[in-house]
DNA sequence: TCTGGGGTCCTAGGACCC
DNA sequence: TCTGGGGTCCTAGGACCC
């Protein structure tokens, strides 16, 4: 903790849906859901108008139809997404160049790096607002909220009093008389299982907490949480702002709308995702030497084995090859809802493959028993961004039996007409690259 | 039609080494 | 032949975050 509020916080407002909102007038001040649109899917951001029906993040996505069938469902569009976010962490670098992404819509700003001049907490808000003005109006009016403090844990919690759009600056000094009424809940990293574990020693709120002796903790929820806990409890907080962190690991997961048993099937599918991985290590000019599958069962138990290789790899048939094998040490008969592949252990350079070129015929053929895509959700996704040769630019509204629906319009084109379209129209084309 | 995807960090036990 | 102790690596699982 330092003596002056120079750490910043900024969390941009139900990012995805207001990217979305932005993008597509008709849905300005509607209910808006971002997420998987499947069976299986779930929410990864509502927008507020969503959120009053009950509507929030990781629930199920039918559940929020049933909770509220009139909103927009869409899927995502990242390009969109990381574009906006770029914009934003441009206009941070340029009040520090200490600047920590902890996602595409959250960053801490170490103000103190960046020369500031004036540190008292009129000047922060001052130079809070004009952030919040620039982001706004860089991005086509997307809104952020802000929290400025003597420390990460306070600015975070800070950003989230007076959400959306806030700005809460803490004085320094004050931040006991803040944590203390809160719930345990409010501090990052005590989720459900901690939560309940404190619980039961009677502990609900940060005053509560700070009751408690260090070992105490450490019995109860482990040495690294239960240390990370007392002190974060009396606000005594020096983690640093650090800009660039290093990659540890590179994963795919697919949840599959039906479980699949079939043994050539899951073998095609884990093959063509450490394929993917290993293009993702690639393009990273990254290599690694461990290999870990993750099996999701039909009764949702989730399973990982891995193993370690003498020297790193980003070869796609090295890490087939590796994963393949650990699926096979697991019994999938009962059906699989989910696959993953991930390297870790990773290192910057690549071994010279004395051995090159050992690729066998088997192993390209591998992908032949892929199932097919469903028809619908490969092609017109909800909420993707299309062209029409006579109407222009649009999104999709929805798809099925056969037929299209777009509606016209663009962030500057004002609510637009809504048309249907054979899905097979040539006058129809995506502006997505298509995903596979 | 219950429960995504991409990550990070921690724990605990066993192997292995000194 | 009655068996310590620490460090590191590996593996499996779990909590948590956005």
């Amino acid at each position: 903790m330092r003596g002056e509020a120079t750490v910043l916080h900024l969390d941009l407002d139900a990012f995805f849906a207001s990217v979305e909102q932005r993008d597509k007038p008709s849905l300005r001040g509607k209910p808006v859901v971002v997420g998987g649109v499947g069976g299986r899917g779930v929410v990864a951001t509502a927008s507020y108008e969503a959120r009053a029906f009950g509507v929030h993040s990781a629930m199920p996505t039918a559940e929020a139809r049933r909770r509220c069938p009139h909103a927009a469902f869409l899927t995502g569009r990242f390009h969109a997404y990381q574009e906006a976010s770029a914009t934003v962490m441009a206009l941070l670098r340029e009040l520090s160049p200490l600047v920590e992404p902890l996602s595409l819509d959250e960053a801490f700003v170490d103000l103190a790096a960046g020369g500031l001049a004036e540190t008292s907490v009129d000047a922060v808000a001052a130079l809070a607002r004009r952030l919040k003005d620039d982001v706004a109006q860089a991005t086509g009016g997307i809104t952020g909220s802000v929290g400025v403090a003597t420390s990460k844990l306070v600015a975070k919690i800070a950003s989230d009093l007076d959400k959306p759009d806030g700005l809460v600056v803490v004085a320094p000094g004050s931040e006991l008389d803040l944590l203390r009424p809160m719930q345990v809940t409010v501090i990052p990293g005590v989720g459900p299982a901690t939560a309940e574990r404190l619980r039961r020693i009677g502990v609900h709120t940060v005053a509560d907490l700070l009751e408690i002796s260090e070992e105490e903790l450490v019995r109860v929820v482990g040495q690294a949480h239960g240390r990370g806990l007392f002190w974060l409890a009396r606000a005594e907080d020096d983690r640093p702002v650090v800009a660039e962190r290093e990659t540890k690991s590179v994963s795919i997961e697919d949840t599959y709308e039906t479980d699949h048993v079939d043994r050539r099937v899951l073998d095609g599918l884990i093959g063509r995702q450490a394929a993917k991985v290993a293009e993702r290590l690639r393009a990273a000019k990254l290599s690694g030497r461990t290999v870990t599958v993750k099996i999701r069962l039909h009764d949702f138990s989730t399973h990982t084995r891995s193993s370690t290789l003498p020297a790193p790899t980003d070869d796609g048939r090295v890490v087939s090859r590796l994963a393949r094998s650990l699926l096979g040490e697991v019994d999938t008969s009962g059906g699989v809802r989910l696959l993953g592949v991930g390297v870790s252990g990773l290192a910057d350079w690549i071994q010279e493959d004395l051995f090159a070129d050992e690729s066998s015929a088997e192993e390209e053929a591998a992908g032949d028993l892929l199932p097919t895509s469903p028809p619908m959700s490969a092609e017109w996704r909800p909420g993707m961004d299309v062209e029409h040769e006579a109407h222009g630019r649009g999104w999709v509204w929805g798809s099925g039996k056969g037929v299209v629906t777009v509606r016209f319009e663009t962030a500057l084109s004002g609510p637009g007409k809504v048309l249907s379209f054979a899905v097979d129209d040539p006058a129809l084309t995506s502006l997505h690259r298509p995903r596979r």
